[in-house]
RNA sequence: GCCUAAGUGGCGGAAUAGGUAGACGCACAGGACUUAAAAUCCUGCGAGAUUCAACCCUCGUGUCGGUUCAAGUCCGACCUUAGGCACCA
């Protein structure tokens, strides 16, 4: 009798006693680190999503440990931020503690389900030994010039009380409560990641990340190559610069637009228009972003009396102010192309402002409208296409001194403040007479206060503000008395560089050792969820290329594949809540079933970059299929070889398995394995080699009965064994069967020796029954015959 | 609107390089074993026409075209769904 919790038990024991999965630094064998992201420990406990992830790469982690090589699968937690805040909040207790009792369940669960995982290389974020290093990093870019202090409008989630990244609050609502955004002047921590916008362009070619990945990149980095192009102001001496992707349009440029927080506009307003102007200055600056940008249809605006020039032909053109024109993007002035531009047109229509073609094939308004037709209306680009009219037309004023090929970026610098207590303190003082001074490395950490108040503040300050024993200090410059900054990091610091500690987690006297680093080279495998392969990988990159610039890492992209997953869904085909009540509890399933059918199933489910929708009844499925290798063991007859009539599956099973499993085609490894077990289970009698090759190449994904029935047969124990090798010829059939086509159709088969010559192929196939009635009366054109494929005859 | 991914039986999904569509599993139906049930084993299982029955035949991978001896796969146009971005000049 097989008692699955008693076998998982006994295993996932053995694995700890012996530390199997503990790995060194010191070796001479190669390296291979498998990262999977790392979660963040939340009170409802692991889902049945984070086992498909961590099975798949333990899979991969089991094979490749069979293969040679030194693996690196190690696993921690990501537990700073608001939910551990909100929920220690709510309960009344410190967020420290709820984390720690989140961790140890996450722990028992991932135990509970045989991960192969180095524990002895675990840690959370939130460890003083971890984010010490989080904030000697903040230091060193602080002093490298690559963080500083501004106060920029910031995006404000008045419910949670907290300043958000651009990207935290994407669409003008909280990504956290889902509240609307409003906007606020705030003095806030930012790195400057614009500045490295074309190097995480570039790195991209250092990776290898799936295309999808590289594109959500590429997106987010928003580059774009046009011209700046300098208009003076009638009138005065004053200039002010747009950004264009278009300057080959500018003949047809009628007036130009300044976004609503110009610098400009109170010096170039005129009299008459001043109240006009303020009014609406006033009314954008209340509009959130979301209501910018949900009136979109709808242009605004208002005329400021003054006027541009035209540098190309003189023409004077009203400037307006709309908040159609972002003022983070570009100059946060624009030329307006109405002809050629909807939201220009639009604009245009509304204010009654003039529209000129410049290019051939009339204005946006026409229904057979291109944007590429050749120029007209346009001087001396008159006749030119796109690209020879933007190439002279940058010529001409780069010679006339008032424009310049410039490139842009949508991404912005990193806002790097929170005000929230639950976050790795930003190691900063203010001093009155020193300004801002960074934190002494040697007084690093800089812990958190251990104290009972820790709810956020209505005036935007973060609840550390209030503890003024933790904020008054002495200015590390002059000795005076100081402030600490009271903000605290996203939750995205902690997780940009994880993966360098995993190298050298111990370390005290720095963040990972260089050694460490060049040892383990680099994440040779990073999976995750497709939501973090924008945000969190470029941060991390980000990160990383700061520190490979201060000598600090041994490459400038430490991480070479990523890949993601998808979801596991309910049984109804949703996202899994506890609203809809579709919710499986992992912890359900291994007491049911256990966790090699967990596992197993897990794998088989489904195409795994797809989500998949979970089945009960497809999960028992996976368990007869375990129960039938449990049967076959009694098959077993003592014989160390391969049987001669399964040694062709046997052969072709081990290259699929390898093959699928390296190639993230877990479902198809698994059917590929029941299709063995269902030749064995043909057979009276298979040989003990047969069986141990099937338990081998099981073991990856159900590691505790392979193991078990493994050491049945007196075997030592797979873990510690070679991964099975196979013979090329040995993986294609003696025999095997073709389809005979008659114009396209299949009208018969043939079983055939392999590599059967051509003729006796076209021979045989002729005298197939089925296929001579085809063709009589009829006239063969000709036969196109592919060995060990296909024969088609081609009839009139 | 833009970008990305995906549309194949009742369901999850297979199908190197264009070469027998539906592997493997689930569900379902019939049968064997059993006093019975569970477990297990055997058979069938895309749709349709025809037949005592089988073979055979027709249609079939979101839609419409195209390329090819041959298309789930390649090309063109479109439709639907999911996810992401969105006044980015």
């Amino acid at each position: 009798m097989y008692e699955f919790k008693k076998i998982e038990e006994k295993w996932q024991k053995y694995w700890e006693d012996n530390q199997t999965f503990k790995v060194s630094n010191d070796t001479d064998k190669k390296p291979y680190y498998i990262l999977v992201e790392f979660p963040y420990p939340s009170g409802s406990g692991l889902h049945v999503g984070h086992v498909r992830s961590y099975t798949a790469q333990d899979a991969l982690a089991r094979l490749k440990r069979m293969q040679g090589y030194n693996v690196l699968y190690p696993m921690g937690w990501d537990a700073f931020g608001a939910p551990a805040e909100q929920y220690a909040i709510k309960n009344h207790i410190h967020p420290k503690d709820a984390v720690q009792k989140n961790i140890k369940t996450f722990k028992k669960q991932m135990q509970r389900l045989g991960f192969s995982f180095d524990w002895s290389r675990e840690f959370s974020t939130t460890d003083p030994n971890y984010y010490k290093w989080t904030q000697w990093q903040f230091l060193q870019f602080y002093k490298h010039n690559m963080a500083y202090k501004a106060t920029i409008p910031v995006n404000w989630c008045p419910n949670c009380k907290t300043v958000l990244s651009n990207e935290d609050a994407a669409g003008g609502v909280c990504e956290r409560c889902g509240g609307y955004v409003v906007q606020k002047e705030k003095s806030q921590w930012m790195l400057k990641m614009s500045k490295y916008a074309e190097d995480l362009l570039e790195g991209l070619k250092d990776t290898n990340f799936h295309e999808k990945v590289k594109l959500g990149q590429i997106n987010w980095i928003g580059k774009s190559t046009g011209a700046e192009v300098e208009f003076k102001i009638d009138g005065t001496n004053k200039t002010f610069k747009v950004f264009t992707t278009r300057c080959d349009t500018l003949f047809g440029a009628t007036y130009c637009v300044l976004s609503p927080e110009h610098k400009y506009i109170d010096e170039i307003t005129t009299e008459e228009h001043k109240k006009e102007v303020n009014l609406y200055k006033e009314e954008c600056s209340k509009k959130s972003e979301l209501e910018r940008t949900e009136l979109n249809k709808n242009k605004t605006g208002v005329f400021t009396g003054a006027y541009a020039i035209n540098p190309v032909n003189n023409k004077k053109i009203p400037i307006w102010i709309s908040d159609y024109v972002l003022a983070t993007y570009g100059t946060g002035a624009i030329m307006a192309v109405p002809a050629h531009d909807t939201r220009d047109y639009e604009f245009a229509k509304k204010f009654n402002l003039e529209i000129i073609p410049v290019l051939e094939g009339g204005n946006i308004e026409k229904e057979a409208y291109t944007e590429d037709g050749l120029h007209i209306n346009s001087d001396f680009i008159n006749g030119l296409n796109k690209t020879d009219a933007i190439n002279k037309m940058l010529s001409w004023l780069e010679e006339h001194k008032c424009g310049k090929k410039q490139v842009n970026y949508k991404m912005r610098d990193w806002i790097f403040s929170r005000q929230r207590f639950w976050g790795e303190p930003i190691p900063m003082i203010y001093c009155d007479e020193c300004g801002w001074q960074p934190v002494d490395e040697a007084d690093l950490p800089l812990l958190l206060p251990d104290v009972a108040e820790y709810e956020p503040t209505d005036t935007g300050e973060s609840p550390l503000a209030k503890i003024t024993d933790w904020v008054n200090t002495t200015c590390p410059k002059c000795g005076k008395k100081a402030k600490r900054e009271t903000d605290t990091m996203p939750n995205w610091a902690g997780s940009s560089w994880y993966f360098l500690r995993f190298m050298d987690p111990h370390n005290d006297k720095e963040f990972a050792s260089m050694d460490a680093m060049k040892y383990w080279n680099r994440v040779d495998w990073y999976n995750g969820g497709m939501e973090h392969t924008a945000r969190h990988l470029l941060y991390a990159r980000f990160w990383v290329q700061m520190l490979y610039n201060m000598n600090l890492v041994p490459k400038k992209e430490m991480i070479w594949t990523r890949v993601s997953h998808g979801m596991v869904l309910g049984a109804n085909n949703e996202k899994m809540s506890k609203s809809k009540g579709n919710v499986i509890n992992p912890d359900d399933i291994v007491d049911e079933y256990g966790a090699d059918t967990l596992r197993l199933y897990e794998m088989f489910m489904g195409d795994y970059e797809q989500d998949v929708p979970w089945s009960t009844d497809s999960l028992k499925g996976c368990k007869r299929f375990i129960d039938k290798i449990i049967r076959l063991k009694e098959k077993v007859v003592n014989e160390n070889n391969y049987s001669k009539d399964l040694e062709i599956i046997i052969n072709k099973t081990i290259k699929k398995v390898e093959h699928d499993i390296l190639n993230m085609s877990y479902n198809t490894a698994v059917s590929s394995l029941m299709i063995l077990a269902n030749n064995y289970d043909d057979k009276d009698k298979i040989t003990k080699k047969d069986y141990e090759v099937l338990l081998t190449l099981l073991n990856p994904i159900a590691p505790h009965i392979t193991e078990q029935l493994n050491e049945e047969l007196g075997n030592k124990p797979i873990v510690n064994s070679t991964w099975p090798t196979y013979d090329e010829d040995k993986t294609i059939d003696e025999y095997i069967e073709i389809g005979i086509q008659v114009n396209g159709k299949l009208r018969g088969t043939i079983i055939v020796n392999k590599d059967e010559e051509k003729e006796v192929l076209q021979q045989k196939a002729l005298e197939n029954d089925n296929v001579k009635k085809h063709l009589l009366d009829k006239e063969i054109v000709k036969i196109i015959t592919i060995p060990n494929r296909i024969v088609n005859i081609v009839i009139k």
